[in-house]
RNA sequence: GGAGGAGUGGCAGAGUGGUCGAUUGCGGCGGUCUUGAAAACCGUUGUGCCUGCGAAGGCACCGUGGGUUCAAAUCCUACCUCCUCCGCCA
């Protein structure tokens, strides 16, 4: 969230930033409502207290503490009132979403994200590339109706190689980071409602979640940020020990709400997948340069694997909520004879910390600030499974097994 | 799932109704001493919110919520987490 004081005092700031978002400013004016509101009564609440808290020194004599119960019933009552104003001017700082960074490019959608650099080159086929979930189940590697037989649409079942090579990626993906400095981490995958609201994707984003229905207030990761980012929730990390650097390999879970007829074929959009996230916590003055190496070590496994992408920015009006920056990794499809998204890596700087307490000391006795928190995919494992599928596809229906990944899978050189 | 025990400041650990935001020790920071360091000694050392240019001041916080009371770290209650034992289980 953003830093309450900030919006106090520099309301036009604040606007003019988000006005850059697809974002709704009344919104901004019902939070300093609420928050004046809340204010009042708080100053009243301390004032009552602290004649109470005075009065409750003295020798308790009849009297005194006639006048005391009068004072501690108003207290009571003053109290209620407090928390719910305190309760709404919280909820509404909690639907307000990040300030997009300096260096966000202006724009109202996606078709407004200005490209970045590309790397590799589209290979040109002399014959007609299949979809990648037409060879994968002309290959008998992916299987759709077992999985809608089983869970529904938006699922699949990976068969043999196809099941091997989600394995051996995840593999290639942990291991690469790993030599990069990240710390490896399998956190779970059900977390609570405090984990969802420190990462951002609670109150606002509900609706996109799996939810467990038992009353035990679990709910179903839709990326390893959650878990990742929340491992320090209310923490205060030693400066001297940023930046912070996790990857975690997660299967992700969402409800796809509001994506109906997208993607409907292939496990490009599907409710479950795999995914292996990188996480950061840094020092304010490092986010923006440690942003542009975690996008560059998710870019290496593209390479890696020697898959055509490029990046773009997201322009403001593309943001994620809890987002001051995105770049997204855009893979090649060649049978859709396009790029599209395998990566998002993010930083958020101290809106995700605000929210979830992240803090750190520069050095002992300082004072502590919140850090920066930063993740983005690296990769999204079945949308690099697939653009394989296709990248790799040969005229006679095989699928060459790049090169890298041939020592995870036993030495196998193609699929056929 | 059952039976017990415990959650207090960076850590350890006192505190069982008012004078407690909280004794003390360790650690941290500053200082004295020393060529320097150690030791010793002295001082200092939580977080958040609000008012204020500032100096400063007010309030809250002893796992979390609710309750009792004029007054709660302290009593009651529910929940959460951890530990021990039993049961069950991959």
């Amino acid at each position: 969230m953003l830093d309450q004081k900030l919006i106090r005092e520099n309301p036009a700031a604040v606007k003019a930033a988000l006005s850059k978002r697809n974002f709704d400013l009344a919104l901004l004016d019902d939070f300093l409502a609420a928050d004046q509101k809340w204010k009042t009564a708080q100053t009243e609440l301390d004032n009552l207290r602290a004649r109470l808290k005075a009065a409750s020194k003295t020798k308790p004599t009849p009297e005194i503490i006639a006048a005391n119960k009068k004072l501690s019933e108003e207290i009571k009552q003053k109290e209620k009132d407090a928390a719910a104003l305190e309760e709404e001017q919280k909820m509404k700082l909690l639907f307000i979403p990040n300030l997009p960074d300096a260096t966000t490019p202006d724009g109202r959608s996606a078709a407004d994200n200005p490209e970045i650099h590309r790397w590799g080159e589209p290979e040109q086929k002399d014959f007609t590339v299949l979809a990648h979930d037409e060879i994968g189940v002309k290959l008998g590697i992916l299987n759709f109706d077992e999985a809608a037989k089983i869970s529904g649409a938006r699922f699949v079942v990976y068969h043999g190689a196809g099941a091997r090579l989600e394995r051996a990626l995840i593999n290639l993906m942990l291991d690469t980071h790993a030599q990069s400095g990240y710390q490896e981490v399998m956190p779970p995958a059900l977390v609570n409602a405090k984990a969802m609201t420190g990462t951002g994707q609670l109150p606002k984003f509900q609706e996109d979640l799996f939810a467990c229905d038992k009353g035990d207030g679990l709910y179903l990761i839709p990326t390893a940020e959650v878990p990742v980012t929340n491992l320090h929730r209310e923490e205060i990390l030693d400066g001297a020990r940023l930046p912070l650097k996790y990857a975690a390999y997660t299967p992700c879970f969402r409800r796809e709400a509001g994506s109906y007829g997208k993607d409907t074929r292939g496990i490009i959009r599907q409710h479950q997948f795999n995914k292996v996230e990188l996480v950061k916590f840094t020092r304010p003055e490092d986010s923006a340069a440690e942003l542009e190496k975690l996008t560059a070590d998710a870019e290496k496994i593209l390479q890696m694997l020697k898959l055509p992408y490029r990046a773009v920015a997201l322009s403001a009006g593309d943001l994620g909520f809890s987002s001051s920056k995105t770049y997204d990794l855009e893979v090649w499809f060649p049978a859709q004879n396009t790029y599209r998204e395998i990566s998002s890596c993010s930083n958020y700087k101290d809106y995700q910390a605000r929210r979830a307490g992240i803090r750190f000391r520069r050095e002992a006795g300082a004072k502590p600030e919140f850090a920066h928190t930063l993740n983005g995919s690296g990769l999204a494992v079945g949308r690099t499974l697939a653009a394989i599928l296709e990248n790799y596809q040969n005229a006679d229906g095989s699928v060459t097994v790049p090169e890298v990944l041939r020592p995870y899978l036993g030495g196998l050189a193609k699929i056929e």
